[in-house]
DNA sequence: ATCATTTGACCCAG
DNA sequence: CTGGGTCAAATGAT
């Protein structure tokens, strides 16, 4: 299998990528370690649980994507059903420089009160560009870019649409790798300590939510709440079970990961999409810059219990 | 004042 | 021409 000679660049990129990720993974890994010998604090113990998660979880997408440069398998898996999945409704047509960017599509369910935070924020900060409605859908689409686009000539996109059917379910397509300093330092989702240059992360995360969540005026008739507007308790709060709740997933993950079925933890449903080839401009930075998240309460904390998710009970074990 | 989001306009590929 | 993606000025938030 050759690969074209265009992809060979994104390849080194995401090895090395991979690379650093796993490393730290190890490193957090290792900490933990020594956190769970001497009695830490639970709070460290969770943040370098969380940050080991963040570093597989990012690179097993990475290795999942670059697979797709490969050979061409068309990678799918759900967190629940088998079923048909790869019949996804993408245009796999590349044709120009910029259409040409890796793309792959991840299906979120979020949760009402569990691991929404993971499973929306990828770790990177956004910041969106536009929406859009689209035909067909019943939500628009929102458009985000890697924040440090300008700053640090980052090309990375992401689209995240919410499902019609399920509106917890989100759709969201990623375009491009990361070459800003965010990509070589995945735990970005910090529970504690306020160190980055500016707190856009935790912002971005709950927009994304609140954006997609907050878009229903196309079906929007008098009878629901029009204020409802999906108030789930998203956010990159650390506020995870406990834990041995979490090492147990974790563990559990690692077994997932390295066995058949990866990273199925909250219906979280990676989609790759072949295709790309486009150098990314820049080579991968290495700063030791950490974007963090200092977000402790969920704005969204008030949803409405009187409609229950019951709807959507797939989602989570 | 700065930075992010909103939103209609604009662009372009199909 | 149409629809999807992006731009950019206005607006909002901090």
């Amino acid at each position: 299998m050759e690969k074209k000679s265009s992809n060979s660049g994104e390849w080194e990129k995401m090895k090395k990528e991979i690379n650093e990720l796993m490393t730290e993974g190890r490193d957090y890994a290792h900490q933990l370690k020594s956190q769970l010998e001497s009695s830490s604090s639970p709070e460290t113990r969770e943040h370098l649980a969380k940050k080991i998660l963040e570093s597989y979880h990012k690179s097993l997408t990475i290795m999942n994507y670059s697979g797709e440069l490969d050979q061409v398998s068309p990678y799918s898996y759900s967190g629940g059903s088998p079923k048909s999945d790869d019949s996804d409704q993408e245009p796999r047509v590349v044709k120009s420089s910029k259409k040409s960017m890796p793309r792959w599509t991840q299906k979120v369910s979020i949760t009402p009160g569990f691991g929404i935070d993971r499973t929306l924020d990828d770790g990177f900060s956004w910041r969106k560009y536009g929406q859009k409605d689209i035909l067909g859908a019943k939500f628009p689409r929102g458009y985000y870019r890697c924040t440090y686009r300008k700053s640090q000539g980052c090309e990375a996109t992401k689209q995240v649409q919410r499902s019609d059917e399920n509106p917890m379910l989100f759709e969201i397509s990623y375009r491009g790798i990361h070459s800003c300093s965010q990509a070589a330092n995945v735990g970005s989702t910090i529970p504690v300590q306020n160190l980055g240059p500016n707190q856009t992360q935790e912002h971005e995360n709950l927009e994304i939510v609140k954006e997609s969540l907050d878009i229903g005026h196309h079906n929007y008739n008098h009878e629901a709440h029009l204020h409802q507007s999906f108030p789930y308790p998203l956010s990159s709060t650390p506020n995870l079970e406990s834990d041995n709740a979490y090492m147990l997933q974790l563990r559990d993950q690692n077994i997932d990961l390295f066995g058949s079925r990866s990273y199925s933890d909250l219906g979280t449903n990676v989609n790759y999409d072949f295709m790309a080839s486009r150098d990314v401009g820049s080579a991968s930075h290495s700063t030791s810059n950490s974007p963090s998240n200092v977000r402790l309460e969920s704005p969204y904390e008030s949803f409405d219990p009187n409609h229950p998710f019951e709807g959507f009970g797939r989602f989570y074990s």
